[in-house]
DNA sequence: AGTGCGACCCGAACGC
DNA sequence: TGCGTTCGGGTCGCAC
């Protein structure tokens, strides 16, 4: 599932290839991707635009065209792929950007969860969905006191404010469990509760855990590939992720998987009191 | 305002 | 084997 680590990956193999190719023609086969604008005006503002650049802000990917980005998210599979134009389209191919050289850039999403916004440059901060982000974890911004005030009051979970991208952006499902592991922080513990060393373990290791998921592609987990022939090696290093019954990787213990706001958390219930 | 949950999707895994 | 059912996952939108 393309969190942070599987997006970095994908907008670095993109921007090698995609850099300076104009988008000629753009052909949508299911209309429902593009958020916004309606599909007539999608069609009519991107063509003739030259991709000069390819971005991530949390989970999104930003192509950045002359007038306007281009803001994609993946959600759950979706993927890019270059096909040359007049090569027969997959089932699960939903957009295809006709390139200058003739080449396409082809949108492919199983489950069609994937969503564009096609925004003016000078107001793409200030609008839908990039307005409502939070925090890069690298951001210096991020500290202890950032998230005292955030969580104050907050009697959710931590697992569950881990996963609001209007805190910190780019955490998912997979990376939560591990950053929480590795933090030994119990999922269920309200984020109010927690005290400023766990704080500060949770910022640490989230930096860590992304960091080393990107350095190895990102996790290939399922069917998700972040795109064709890009497989991610961090699965090998999930010490809790998928492994219900597995013993713990510290105490043996053996690893639980429970829900938390009805989303798989695996955790050991040793090590994460 | 903040929180929680269903809807969106479809293939894979599961149960019978 | 073959069928029907459940599950998962990120985010939005609606209900409370």
């Amino acid at each position: 599932m393309p969190e942070l680590p599987e997006v970095e990956t994908v907008k670095n193999t993109l921007k090698k290839i995609l850099i300076n190719k104009k988008i000629i023609d753009v052909e949508i086969y299911y209309e429902k991707l593009i958020a916004s604008p309606k599909i007539d005006q999608f069609k009519k503002q991107i063509i003739n635009q030259t991709i000069n650049d390819v971005k991530r802000k949390g989970k999104w990917l930003i192509f950045d065209l002359d007038k306007h980005y281009l803001l994609s998210h993946l959600r759950m599979e979706g993927k890019y792929l270059i096909r040359t134009f007049g090569d027969a389209i997959n089932k699960h191919e939903h957009i295809a950007f006709r390139l200058s050289d003739n080449s396409e850039l082809r949108y492919q999403d199983t489950r069609k969860f994937g969503r564009m916004y096609l925004v003016e440059k000078e107001k793409a901060y200030s609008v839908k969905p990039l307005s409502e982000l939070g925090l890069e974890p690298w951001d210096e911004k991020l500290t202890i006191e950032f998230l005292k005030e955030k969580y104050k009051n907050k009697s959710t979970a931590i697992k569950t404010v881990l996963l609001d991208q209007t805190i910190i952006v780019g955490i998912g499902n997979i990376y939560v469990n591990e950053i929480l592991f590795a933090s030994k922080i119990n999922p269920l513990k309200k984020a109010c509760d927690l005290n400023n060393q766990e704080l500060s373990k949770v910022i640490s290791n989230t930096k860590i855990v992304l960091e080393r998921a990107i350095n190895l592609g990102g996790t290939t987990i399922k069917s998700y590939t972040s795109s064709e022939g890009v497989h991610g090696r961090f699965q090998s290093e999930l010490q809790v992720h998928g492994k219900e019954g597995e013993s713990c990787p510290n105490c043996k213990r053996e690893i639980t998987k429970i829900k938390v706001n009805g989303r798989g958390t695996y955790y050991c219930p040793k090590c994460q009191k």
